[in-house]
DNA sequence: ATAGTTGTACGATGGTTGTCGAAAGAGAGG
DNA sequence: CCTCTCTTTCGACAACCATCGTACAACTAT
């Protein structure tokens, strides 16, 4: 790493057009993470520590590299903090509706059962 | 076992009403089994040997039960056989457009990355 | 009955995953 | 400088998962 000292890794996110249906999926079949992601829906953006979910830093940390790495958001620094915004328009570029179509399911899901 | 003896286990399905989202993400988050419902879309039904995947008989059987307890297939016995159909009209009644709007965003992938 | 077909159950295995705590990096502010 | 806040990395752990081979159960056909 030649010059200005990335703070840790290099945040990389994968194109637009190598995003993996099943790596989205993947990525959204876990509470945690829909819980993110339906939050970062209603916010264009929002910073790491601000999500309403209840697990430790670090395991928050392992879900947003989850949800960058299968292009689901994108995280960009500022400062200290690391803004987190979902990735609409790459999103639905690659797969017309589907973003919407799986977040209105779990509107219905969070309905009938728990959560 | 009263009468009748079962094949071997019962062959539960959960009720339409208690199909879990999640759980559907999950099932489909993986290529054999993505193969297995992409297949079925096509045909009503189909015998549980006669898929294009290629996977040892006993693997194929946990991926069946995997998509049966997650509500997105229907298994029946005949004779000798097991018949695997998509439950279509349960997923639609629960979550209106989502597999067609999975199943056609894996088309699209498709066409653009591998397999 | 004997054999063949279809699919399951079990046990094992190697890999992945979600979780956490402790330590540390990087910036902001005193 | 020192400290506080935000977030990451690392190491660890238990749980889960996809895969397989072997053995077996149920049916069909000979």
């Amino acid at each position: 790493m030649p010059r200005s000292q990335r703070r840790r890794s290099a945040l990389t996110h994968p194109d637009a057009a190598e995003i993996d249906l099943l790596d989205v999926l993947h990525a959204l079949a876990d509470p945690t993470r829909m819980t993110i992601v339906r939050t970062l829906r209603a916010e264009p953006e929002r910073a790491c520590g601000t999500f309403p979910v209840d697990v430790a830093p670090s395991t928050l940390t392992h879900h947003f590299r989850v949800l960058r790495e299968a292009g689901v958001i994108h995280q960009r620094e500022d400062g200290n903090r690391r803004w987190t915004a979902l990735r609409l328009a790459d999103l639905d570029g690659r797969f017309p509706g589907l973003l919407d179509s799986i977040l209105d399911a779990y509107e219905t899901n969070a309905g009938a059962v728990a959560s």
